[in-house]
DNA sequence: CGAATAGTGTCTCTTAGACACTATGTC
DNA sequence: GACATAGTGTCTAAGAGACACTATTCG
């Protein structure tokens, strides 16, 4: 079998095309939600799929820029059409895993692999200038996870994918508070959790856990009036991103 | 900027190698070892490197099939000239992330993009016909990682991304069957956690947790007698992949 | 019998999780 | 004062980890 480096003739290197794809979740309207855009062309055309595009040798110094660079440009800016580019800078961003394979893409002749990649937002005020038309659009994980919307390419598995890779580190690092404002209450990030998990946790239980697990929450002394009750003190996320064991499961009961 | 869909025109899509890459890890002589091969020609002629190879449409039905076929004819035969390729099939192999950018391969013109796997191989026997000629061979992570011995490309921070991993998921799936024979002992699964870990294990706490934790080890009822004391149970894994916190740390003593 | 390893039992301390009350703001 | 939400305290049971002894084989 040819080995990857046996010889420099390019000529018998086979080619593919790159892509990167980006799934970003967030938290809208207390359900997951993933930014889809709407293909304008075929194969899929008028279906919803994940925003990406290609990676370019001239442009990207890395894998990670490629992707940052998509998540900016053609996921990010047309969610929030006022948003400033850094912002979308310092989103949560990892790779998530690599897809290829015959039949990925009906285009003939056509061998693409594509690179997904992950992102974490938070709920950020308004999609300006939404409508029906809108380019890029948070949908429900649920409706992609239930098939209720059904999406280009293979991009309802990767879109699983993420989901399952942000429920799991939810449990074992600080992604949560990647789901939330830089400056958050304990409620706030206690509802991340309930959302992406899926399950009610004790709100007492979990404000212990939060705030005496060191190397997690730092409290900024202020206060926030948000809601209607007492007001809550805000936190910041202290930069450890190593949680062991947030998690909070219910007993069994015989 | 160009979506990856937005023509049909072939032409308008960059090019790019792609390979596969094996971090294939076992335990030999007590300590945690990596499959290496040595490059027959430029670039990096004589160094050590993964083994690996291109990934072909004509031959591969997905990726974990082409990093089937990479494990099996180009790593596994290699080390085990006399092992059946069946028992290869068998090895937990799974993807570990894609790598590229410039000068990662200093070839001009070629693009490479490399999707790195990580697979775990059980200690076997022998490996036949050995002697410094060897194409592929076992060297300790720790040469590795500290840089004793020198990888080609980028493959020595793939093999640590690779160990970082394996130590990660020893602690919340059943990855250390992996590192053992079908059947195996107590004492045979907790030196795999030792040595992965570099730290030393309580045999008692261990076996308690070993054995109690539901959905992992089932016994088959036979003893083996490879040591000189008292023989051991057999056990093989039974087949959850999940295990939660078979960690066992130590407290902290003040 | 001694050496070597396998396997079991007990105690303690940490902590997860169940649960109820007080505190502080708004209307 | 009514209401809403924030924050604290206590109890219990599960389990992690420290630690010592018995069991079984080989020479």
């Amino acid at each position: 079998m040819d080995g990857p480096h046996e010889t420099h003739d390019a000529e018998r290197y086979p080619r593919f095309t790159v892509t990167i794809e980006i799934v970003i979740l967030t938290i809208r309207d207390d359900v997951l939600a993933v930014g889809l855009a709407r293909r304008g062309e075929w194969p899929y055309e008028g279906m919803w799929g994940l925003p990406g595009g290609l990676v370019r040798a001239d442009l990207d110094a890395s894998l990670d820029r490629a992707a940052q660079r998509e998540l900016i440009e053609e996921t990010f800016l047309k969610l929030y059409p006022h948003a400033s580019p850094g912002y979308a800078r310092h989103l949560h961003l990892e790779q998530l895993k690599t897809y290829w394979g015959p039949g990925r893409d009906p285009r003939p002749g056509l061998q693409v692999a594509t690179v997904a990649y992950l992102a974490v937002a938070p709920h950020l005020p308004a999609l300006v200038a939404a409508g029906d038309a809108a380019a890029v659009r948070w949908i429900p994980v649920e409706d992609v996870l239930d098939e209720r919307v059904a999406l280009a390419f293979d991009h309802s598995r990767i879109v699983a994918d993420g989901v399952e890779r942000a429920r799991a580190k939810l449990e074992y690092t600080a992604l949560a508070t990647a789901l939330v404002p830089p400056e958050f209450t304990v409620a706030e990030l206690r509802r991340v959790y309930e959302i992406v998990w899926g399950v009610p946790l004790d709100k007492r239980n979990f404000h212990r856990k939060a705030t005496h697990r060191d190397g997690f929450l730092e409290p900024t002394g202020r206060t926030t009036t948000r809601g209607r009750g007492r007001p809550a003190q805000l936190y910041r996320h202290n930069g450890h991103e190593a949680v062991h064991h947030l998690s909070v499961h219910p007993h069994h009961r015989p």
